[in-house]
DNA sequence: GGGGCAATCAAACGTCCGTTTGAAACGGAC
DNA sequence: GTCCGTTTCAAACGGACGTTTGATTGCCCC
């Protein structure tokens, strides 16, 4: 291969090692020991630690970005523009991109690395996340909400984002909310099966009726069942001075 | 106030920078001088950073774990045992603690907070979320399990997880995904209102009829649309030896 | 008022961090 | 062969990290 053998090398590691000890615990040396690589190498292909952050998530999203909008181009100019076909169109490129991973023994990179970044600074992820992930997201509402016309433009967003939420939980296999039968644990099923269980609990979300009416109402039910006074025995405290 | 002011302090302030910042990312001199506390104080009070997690966690966690607890008990011997009322008894509590905290200004605090926790090192986050999550959540699974007789108790449990997803999107105001009507974005709705939008998107969910078969296959359309071979052009590739 | 215990404090421990440096190795052009 | 730009390398930089220590404080019981 001819030069760029270590910048990948360095963005394999840093993709695994990122997801799955996090950004700020992942030090560079033990980066560029699990790449083989030394470790100068970083500072020179990607300037800084947080420059080689972005180039991870580039090389992650951009091509599940591109593969999302040229999806939701082939939608745009085809009859098939109901809002299960549009959601499909939307979560396929990144289920695909899980499912290799996961042929590759890291099943939960994507959920992890996406969690990870999440929990950056404000105005960082706002940058990372609008750029490699603005794009489709907002033609995807585009297109949910000329499909659902019954909807109010907010409402179809708040929905998007909770399909967001479903596919996160996809990715993510948290541990403890297996299924059980008595004591013994049920075997979890296959991805593509539980991609399609997905599927299947976004579209129904997408689709529901209206905002639930029959349920206890929420705002004077509010506070916590607990007997708490207004600031709670553990943790609800108002703080006095926090700068 | 007797001894445990500090202590309070100390998980006060541990609670807003790990969430913030995330928890490499916070160094317990920034953290103690956010609390205006010594810095030894939580090697005394914690024994160690590891152990101030824990302790924030348990803090945060556990009267959302027993009011949840509390409610499927009140469920469990009540004629309303639809899912819709299960799932509102899950997330009440949580959503009650939310709106605690967003009258705070602290809006994300518990979204981060779980999202940082949730990308740990594996056997330590199954044990937190295990210890702090664990019962309620099996006794919600099997509470819906008995309400939708019609569902593999495995399909009960996935729903049960994208549900928890639909959760923590809630949580999170992630960015960019906004609604949009031309350039201008539409203003959010408040979180009473989200949260209504949130259950009617989860109870919709779980009650959805089955998983969706009138969509393209998964399966054989599994693979990126792009014209990739093997490993895609950008990103997709299937790593040589990344050990 | 003095012993005893829990809590706080300033200071230091050794380690590891992200980053920089300057020299060495490489490879094609002339 | 020699130059030159690119890439790799070992070594070091200052600083920040989590943790430990040992002295000091405040307070209750006797």
């Amino acid at each position: 291969m001819p030069p760029p053998e270590t910048r990948e090398r360095i963005l394999d590691s840093a993709e695994e090692l990122f997801a799955e000890r996090g950004i700020g615990e992942t030090s560079l040396r033990a980066l560029t020991r699990h790449a083989r690589v030394n470790l100068a190498a970083v500072h020179y292909h990607f300037g800084s630690k947080e420059g080689l952050l972005d180039a991870v998530v580039e090389r992650l999203a951009t091509p599940i970005n591109t593969a999302r909008c040229r999806a939701l181009d082939r939608l745009d100019q085809s009859a098939h523009t109901d809002a299960p076909t549009i959601l499909w169109a939307f979560f396929q490129p990144v289920i695909a991109r899980m499912e290799a991973l996961e042929r590759l023994g890291r099943t939960a990179t994507l959920a992890r690395l996406l969690a990870r970044i999440e929990s950056q600074p404000r105005a960082e992820v706002a940058r990372l996340f609008e750029r490699h992930f603005g794009d489709a997201s907002r033609r995807c509402v585009e297109a949910l909400a000329h499909a659902l016309p019954e909807l109010d433009r907010t409402v179809v967003a708040e929905r998007f984002h909770f399909a967001n939420g479903v596919l996160m939980a996809l990715f993510s296999d948290r541990p403890g909310f297996e299924a059980h039968r008595g004591d013994t644990p049920v075997p979890r099923r296959d991805l593509p099966a539980r991609a399609r269980e997905a599927i299947a609990f976004a579209t129904a979300g997408l689709c529901a009726r209206s905002a639930c009416s029959s349920l206890p109402m929420l705002v004077p039910a509010t506070r916590p069942p607990s007997s708490a006074p207004d600031h709670g025995p553990d943790g609800t405290r108002i703080e006095v001075d926090s700068r």
